[in-house]
DNA sequence: AGGGGTATAGGGGTTTCCCCGATATTCAGT
DNA sequence: ACTGAATATCGGGGAAACCCCTATACCCCT
């Protein structure tokens, strides 16, 4: 069933991060015919994807933006400091430079489009495993560079938040309660009781339908979910 | 390479329509995996499906809703009317009932979504063969019926609910408390809460988080407030 | 060394959530 | 006119969430 012709280097390890499982499956399908290369473990949301990396130590994350409980870019920004050795590929819908650049910032070696052709992802991948930098064809590199240098990062309004605050409101918009939020990030639920208290403060919004309400202006969750 | 085990029948044709090419090529992986289907054609966008229709006749469009140009249910609606005889599977992303009314409405017989497992699309993939409908494991059928059945083709959904029922979700939404709600209405709390109960029933959210989001898409409320 | 910001957590009282059942009204169908 | 479904109104009760307080540990910074 394997090709895998020149079989001398072990495999590049890959793994798999998008919250859709149809995504993931074709993706799967595709990177198990590439020689050399073996997806060694998937899921669909950050925070497992943390736990992952942690245990299967992949060469190459591939990283969709938009995760539920914990966005991509966060993911990216905790792997780049706490794993480095890991590389990071992003996978997004958005060419807009504005997101190319807030994802190199947070630590991604590749960018690449979800409406890239087969043949980019295979050259991405290669070129993170070579130990270069990847950026899809037809993003202007140039106009990214713009962004970056004018230190751009803070787009959002959530900047107020500390990393853990706009996390916890992000589970809260999605509309996991304390007690799943508190399993999920193994910490107790008096805990996430404060940092809502926390991040209600801040905001000056002591409610949750306002949190909701300002968590979808923002961006952190999306009101067609 | 090909299994295919029993050739009698000739293989049901698919046509594959999404604007993301990589997430074309993963769903071409898949089914060309899977015996007695072939994948006749593909592409990403909604005028030249229907071109692509005309010229393939295939069995089955799995169709994505967000496509540049025409969008996915206009895709729908332009077949159900012109080829009947092509039955159409949505891919989408939203599990919320009004898309998958929606859908329906347009002449869509299957409605899968992103995150489904692989096993869903084989089982939805033969439904349709087989000339039945198919809807996704995580969606409540019941639900999306009362959307049908109410005036659906209006856009603004939540027409599902009863003039108090939507009152009451709108002042949720605007983060006001079971208390505030019923001294304002002069009722009771367990009234308030009653309500909230049976609006939640007819919408399948059962939390307030998923309330909020649910207002603000049929514009009940405004995030900006 | 101290101070501010962050993350963690418990105590305890109030409120909301969400299950159960109950009653009255209205409106449609036969 | 009667039946039945849908709607709107309430209550009990327990689990959970909310929201006030305090308290520790850590890190960074001056």
């Amino acid at each position: 069933m394997q090709k895998h012709q020149y079989s001398s280097e072990k495999p590049r390890q890959i793994l798999l991060v998008d919250d859709h499982r149809l995504l993931r499956a074709g993706m799967r399908a595709l990177l198990d015919d590439m020689p050399g290369i073996a997806v060694v473990g998937e899921c669909g949301d950050g925070l497992e994807a943390l736990a992952l990396v942690r245990r299967k130590r992949p060469d190459v994350v591939l990283l969709d933006v938009s995760l539920p409980g914990m966005n991509g870019l966060e993911v990216a920004a905790h792997l780049s400091q706490h794993h480095p050795d890991v590389r990071i590929l992003i996978l997004s819908m958005h060419s807009g430079p504005e997101y190319v650049a807030r994802a190199l910032n947070a630590g991604a070696q590749g960018y690449l489009l979800k409406d890239s052709a087969f043949d980019e992802l295979a050259e991405a991948l290669h070129a993170l495993f070579a130990g270069r930098d990847y950026l899809c064809a037809a993003i202007d590199g140039e106009v990214v560079e713009r962004f970056l240098s004018a230190g751009t990062d803070s787009i959002s309004a959530a900047e107020v938040l500390t990393p853990r605050q706009r996390q916890i409101l992000q589970l809260i918009a999605e509309g996991r309660g304390p007690r799943e939020i508190a399993s999920g990030l193994n910490v107790s639920v008096k805990t996430v009781e404060a940092h809502r208290a926390q991040l209600m403060d801040r905001l000056g919004i002591y409610n949750v339908p306002g949190l909701v309400r300002f968590a979808i202006r923002v961006g952190l969750v999306n009101p067609e979910t």
